[in-house]
DNA sequence: TTAAATGT
């Protein structure tokens, strides 16, 4: 129902934008295949891609018109809109693209091309005498990188989850450090809580290291790009005429990094600094246009980074078939994935489960209430430690107390994800089936032992936006417990007035989109879409199933232990797929 | 469908 009126909504601006076209850059001719490849563009677009491929295996859906794609691309020649330097679109073998976006992201390739070769810097400071690194408990993938960072200008460091891409990034950091012990490094991501993860990672990662660079290594300032860059509303303080001062700079998490946040920071970024760009290929892309590191992972574009462009394979986490199931996402059509899903034992630890109503199904109810359950006894039991009163305005630090520790571990035991916020099996309808009809309102009646999610970057108190924590205590002694990392690297867990907080919101679910970066035992997932018709016919993928891949692939892969996707059935009893195998 | 970030 909401999803028609969304997809209604979305034609309609598709429609509007293509009217809109046709007055500022009138085609010689219009037709309705013009609208179909505007239409296909803006698709492209909204799955943070900026072009499309014009083959007969890659026609969009909804098409108005037959002979995709060469009734399309005759119309397109008819228009003029290829024309000359100014023409909105550009066509490249058959990769049809908005010009603007084109040349923003050509432009990008080009520029960390150039810098690719930039190595001057750690290759003049290198001496004979500087001893190698212990390189012990490094893979062969892994050695290679930390080398890289001598050879190379950019290093491309991809990897799934678990494959030590911060270990790594440590290592790279000790020997080029060792190196040169005054190169200025600094460290970055796009979200306040990725960059809180490095900089914690990189924090346990140098109590190992014994010898000299550590000291160094220690002091490296972390933040987010934007921090980086001085963003403020569109313009960045940082940039050609007021550079950053760094020689090297590790970027973490870039599947989130779009094209123009991209482009400031190489803007900022002086030409013979040294790039680390860190990420896993297989995540979402990001919001906003220009997934420049899937683009980066392209085999035709790494080629330009020789010895510098590294992915590491070997997973050190996940067995059995959620190992296998997550591979196949990576490397096979989606079909695969859900074939090989329903065919699993029903003692892997992968499941699918199937729900007849269009309601909560029953078996997540019973989990998250146990998980509830649990969560409040280790709240209480906290409580009979804590003082009498807390200061009511102030916040309470405890330094790592067991039980603290206990309750924020603990909470990792379980995660429900949906990959909307709104809408039939969205986040929103899990948290009124278990807080109430009127949840954001009334958070004063949150239960204790609620798991809550910080929506806004608070770096006085040490949260970022997407950190997870619980409520504790009642009335006026109510506070949320949070693991925080204070300025003074010191891990502690912080209890926090409420009313300090700008932005709370309850995560007994939560979206995968913010699940990103995070883990848990067990991972809860409710997949309301349908099985889409290209599954059935086993043809190749489309957009659509890409982006689901990554989805999927981004939820099953925050688990530990096991997952559990609920598919409702009365899409799944229509399906020749799923009913071939049930039968 | 889905985000994210910043300063006066």
């Amino acid at each position: 129902m909401n999803f028609d009126n969304k997809h209604k909504r979305s034609s309609k601006v598709k429609g509007a934008l293509f009217q809109t076209l046709l007055r500022r850059i009138p085609p010689k001719q219009a037709s309705s295949h013009l609208e179909d490849v505007v239409d296909a563009l803006m698709d492209s677009l909204f799955e943070g891609e900026v072009d499309i491929l014009m083959n007969k295996f890659s026609a969009p859906p909804n098409l108005r018109c037959k002979g995709w794609p060469e009734a399309h691309l005759e119309a397109l020649k008819a228009s003029g809109w290829l024309d000359g330097d100014t023409s909105p679109m550009v066509l490249i073998e058959n990769q049809l693209s908005w010009r603007r976006w084109h040349e923003e992201m050509e432009e990008v390739i080009k520029n960390l091309k150039v810098r690719a070769k930039n190595t001057k810097l750690l290759v003049a400071s290198i001496s004979p005498k500087t001893d190698p690194i212990n390189l012990q408990g490094l893979n062969t993938e892994q050695k290679l990188a930390v080398e890289a960072i001598i050879h190379q200008g950019v290093l491309l460091l991809s990897g799934g989850p678990g494959t030590g891409k911060t270990s790594t990034v440590v290592k790279i950091l000790q020997r080029a450090l060792e190196i040169k012990p005054t190169l200025k490094v600094g460290l970055a991501a796009p979200t306040g809580k990725a960059a809180a993860r490095l900089q914690a990672s990189v924090q346990k990662g140098i109590q190992k290291i014994q010898t000299l660079p550590s000291q160094s290594l220690s002091e490296i300032p972390c933040s987010t790009l934007h921090r980086w860059l001085g963003a403020s509303h569109g313009s960045y303080k940082k940039n050609k005429n007021n550079p950053l001062n760094l020689d090297l700079l590790v970027v973490d998490e870039m599947s989130m990094v779009d094209i123009a946040l991209m482009k400031a920071l190489l803007e900022a970024l002086p030409h013979q600094s040294q790039l680390v760009l860190v990420g896993d290929p297989n995540q979402l892309p990001p919001i906003n246009s220009g997934a420049i590191w899937h683009r980066l992972q392209k085999n035709d574009t790494r080629i330009y980074f020789d010895e510098g462009a590294i992915h590491l394979k070997k997973t050190y986490r996940n067995r059995g078939d959620l190992a296998s199931l997550s591979n196949l996402l990576c490397q096979k059509e989606l079909y695969s994935f859900w074939d090989k899903l329903f065919k699993t034992s029903k003692t892997a630890n992968i499941k699918a489960h199937q729900c007849k109503e269009r309601l909560i199904p029953n078996l997540l109810t019973t989990q998250l209430r146990d998980h509830l359950r649990d969560l409040e006894e280790l709240t209480q039991q906290l409580l009979k430690i804590l003082p009498e009163n807390l200061s009511p305005s102030s916040t309470t630090d405890i330094t790592i107390g067991a039980e603290a520790e206990l309750i924020l571990s603990s909470i990792e035991n379980l995660m429900v994800l949906c990959p909307k916020k709104l809408g039939f099996w969205g986040v929103d309808e899990v948290h009124k089936s278990f807080l109430g009809p009127s949840f954001k309102d009334n958070m004063t009646d949150w239960p204790q032992g609620t798991p809550v999610m910080c929506s806004e970057n608070q770096s006085e108190l040490g949260l970022a936006n997407g950190d997870i924590g619980i409520v504790i205590g009642e009335g006026n002694q109510r506070r949320l417990l949070f693991r925080v990392l204070t300025e003074s690297q010191k891990l502690v867990t912080r209890l926090i007035n409420p009313a300090r907080l700008k932005a709370i919101e309850p995560a007994l679910a939560i979206t995968i989109h913010k699940a990103q970066g995070s883990e848990a035992d067990e991972v809860i997932v409710l997949w309301p879409e349908e099985i889409s018709e290209a599954t059935k016919e086993n043809k190749l993928s489309t957009k659509q199933d890409l982006y689901d891949k990554r989805m999927l692939y981004t939820a099953i892969t925050r688990a530990r232990d096991s997952v559990d996707i609920f598919i409702p059935s009365v899409q799944v009893r229509n399906n020749p797929v799923i009913s071939k195998l049930n039968g």
